[in-house]
DNA sequence: ACGAGGATGCTCT
DNA sequence: GAGCATCCTCGTG
């Protein structure tokens, strides 16, 4: 297998609609203590400025009560990643985007296995088909073995890292937010149209038609 | 196939 | 105390 270079800051430093866009066909890269676990990533959403549904939503950067809340981070440094517990039981895996200093974040949501799927069946225990092992973002987490001690981490190289997948030509669509309540208007989510690996969950907005290639 | 409901804990009001 | 960027199980059809 390939040793491909991880992705640079320079492509997170970017507009976070961008670079949600621009990750479906990327692969995700864990080099975790048991091996290689790696996949495509099928889809995203973006967070950012003037969102509600964002962790940062109602920070003021320059305000210093607000460095202490938890969306402060995503003013940090892009390329970084921000880990959190949802619901109180599964960790999310977001990427930092944008300059310093500005707001904005992409959730990774699914992912297409690549390397290590025996492994993460033996993460997944119960799982019956292959799809339901990372076919949404709390189970990706689980099936890589990504928690919240790898938030603040660099991303931008090992252990975990993004990387150029292979060039393929399939169908990207837009849609609303999956699991949000304010901002569900906005079609901020990306996913590859009849991939099995996408998450089940269904947007408030329905889809849109996309484009049809991958880069 | 699909929908309802429960689990579970952190963050902010 | 309310509200979550979710997942799983168990109903019904």
């Amino acid at each position: 297998m390939v040793e491909p270079p991880p992705l640079d800051r320079g492509f997170f430093e970017r507009d976070s609609l961008a670079v949600a866009r621009e990750l479906i066909g990327k692969l995700l890269l864990y080099d975790a203590p048991e091996g290689r676990l790696s996949g495509r990533i099928v889809e995203t959403e973006a967070y950012g400025m003037n969102d509600p549904a964002c962790h940062a939503w109602g920070i003021h950067p320059g305000v210093e009560a607000h460095t202490k809340r938890r969306g402060f981070a995503l003013f940090g440094v892009p390329g970084t990643a921000y880990v959190y517990l949802n619901y109180g039981m599964y960790w999310l895996l977001n990427v930092v985007t944008e300059p310093e200093g500005v707001c904005g974040a992409v959730l990774i949501r699914a992912i297409e296995p690549v390397e290590g799927i025996e492994i993460m069946r033996q993460k997944r225990p119960g799982v019956r088909r292959d799809r339901d092992l990372t076919n949404g973002p709390g189970k990706l987490t689980l099936a890589l073995g990504i928690s919240g001690d790898m938030s603040g981490s660099d991303l931008t190289r090992s252990p975990l890292y993004f990387a150029e997948g292979p060039t393929t030509a399939e169908e990207i669509a837009t849609s609303g937010r999956i699991g949000i309540s304010a901002g569900g208007e906005l079609p901020w989510r990306f996913y590859v149209v009849e991939n099995p690996w996408v998450s089940p969950g269904k947007p408030s907005v329905v889809a849109r038609p996309g484009s049809t290639t991958n880069r």
